[in-house]
DNA sequence: AATTAAATTTCGCCT
DNA sequence: AGGCGAAGTTTAATT
């Protein structure tokens, strides 16, 4: 851990000038800069765009990416990916700082201007922490039918249906023995509500067909005393993780076989 | 202007429970909140997400979107498009502040867990500026080619020329009298340097076809004093605002004529 | 409400 | 470095 480190310098109510002396130190130093005041935005570049003067939040970040947000929307107003050069400058005359962000490649420029600034805030933010992205319900469904002994060894799937409430899969096929087998899958750990649901597709899949069938809840575990109902019902359970499936997704061999099922569908 | 308004109140270093009762407040009188500090994130949804401990900065807004960015990179790390119902809370033990951001269609919930708040900010932004986008002169160029009035009436186009540099597009075509006609593009207000440009280019196709060769200048204005120039050469300005063209090419009915210049370009 | 198409898409991966 | 495809895409427009 860095000693005497100032994660977070903040000022309030700063002038122009002391604003812009701020920020300049901030650029130097590669930090993330959040500014907060009344501005005005021109764009330039592979569209053109001028935004009126309002109040917003500005953030400078150290990789040279650069955002603005008004104070209603997911998407910022005006940005800019990563790889700008940042300038900083002022009017001395109209009190109005200028920021200004500069990229190759394609060209592009933003100017943005400040004539009040409520909040400036330099900020040294240490983050380390990895972020990890589970797979959805469909990338399970997609990962067995692309990999059906993730849920059985000699599986194998004949067609699937996508539910699309309340978010679940079911995946039907044959197992080694030529058994008929019903799949329900489950992102999180299964309920006693996924089991009996798994029991009711087998239930009406035993009325169509003229054979066995079984049913196979997969997911990547079992509530607390859910495995009691699964086995007196004769169903059977298949642990499953989410991240594995994301993985086997993400192996290059099988883009082609998701692409021919993408077709298939 | 609302008189007494607090555009921004900012905290810094605020104990958990603090910040708790500072962002209620917010929440309940629907203010955008500025949050700086160590959390980690989970979030449940289209899919899963977990995000480990680091530093950094959180938006929660008016509308109910939100956005948790890191030090680097132009899209937030996890987010929610507006209409969420933010809550907070602390779990008073560990000392930690957690917010939780939840919606439906699809159902999906977010939480974000503090141990330290660097800064915190309640923000009432006031934010009435339009912000307008304008087309490129690509834009411009397809506008007329779907929509050659724009040009001039009866003007129908045979060809065209993207130039990539320095950002500058030309038409052919022919006018209502069969004459030859070569169009000159620009986004912003025309220099001298475009009607030399112009007259360069109906110089050099004089030069080749055995026919009356006209020249016109499409652009939003005239630099001053570029109309004598452009009089004394004999060439033609037609006054078109990149605006104009953006609404053209937004039109569905020209959508398809679109796809038909795509698939032949 | 559902579907389609565009975006200053961005981003990652592969050639 | 350029091209292709996916994204927790989002967003606007259209059926």
């Amino acid at each position: 851990m860095t000693v005497n480190r100032e994660p977070v310098v903040a000022a309030e109510k700063q002038t122009v000038e002391s604003a812009a002396s701020l920020i300049r130190e901030a650029f130097q130093k590669r930090k993330t800069v959040l500014i907060v005041g009344n501005c005005w935005v021109e764009y330039r570049g592979r569209a053109s765009s001028k935004l009126e003067a309002g109040e917003r939040i500005l953030i400078l970040k150290e990789d040279g990416s650069l955002l603005v947000h008004r104070s209603v929307g997911y998407e910022p107003v005006n940005w800019q990916p990563p790889g700008c050069i940042f300038q900083v400058g002022t009017s001395g005359a109209a009190k109005i700082l200028q920021i200004r962000a500069v990229r190759r490649k394609p060209t592009e420029s933003i100017r943005i201007f400040f004539d009040s600034v409520f909040l400036i805030s330099v900020l040294d933010l240490v983050d380390t922490g990895v972020f990890e992205l589970y797979a959805t319900e469909e990338d399970m469904q997609k990962a067995i039918l692309l990999n059906p002994s993730l849920v059985e060894d000699g599986f194998k799937p004949i067609s699937y249906e996508k539910k699309v409430e309340p978010g679940f899969v079911d995946v039907y096929g044959v197992d080694k023995q030529g058994r008929f087998v019903v799949v329900e899958i489950k992102r999180k750990i299964a309920s006693q509500e996924a089991v009996l649901q798994l029991a009711r597709y087998v239930k009406a899949v035993r009325r169509l067909v003229n054979r066995e069938v079984r049913g196979i809840l997969v997911a990547p575990s079992l509530a607390k005393g859910v495995q009691r109902l699964l086995s007196s019902l004769g169903l059977d359970f298949k642990a499953l993780d989410p991240k594995k499936c994301a993985k086997v997704l993400s192996k290059p061999e099988t883009k082609r076989l998701q692409e021919y099922f993408e077709i298939k569908e």
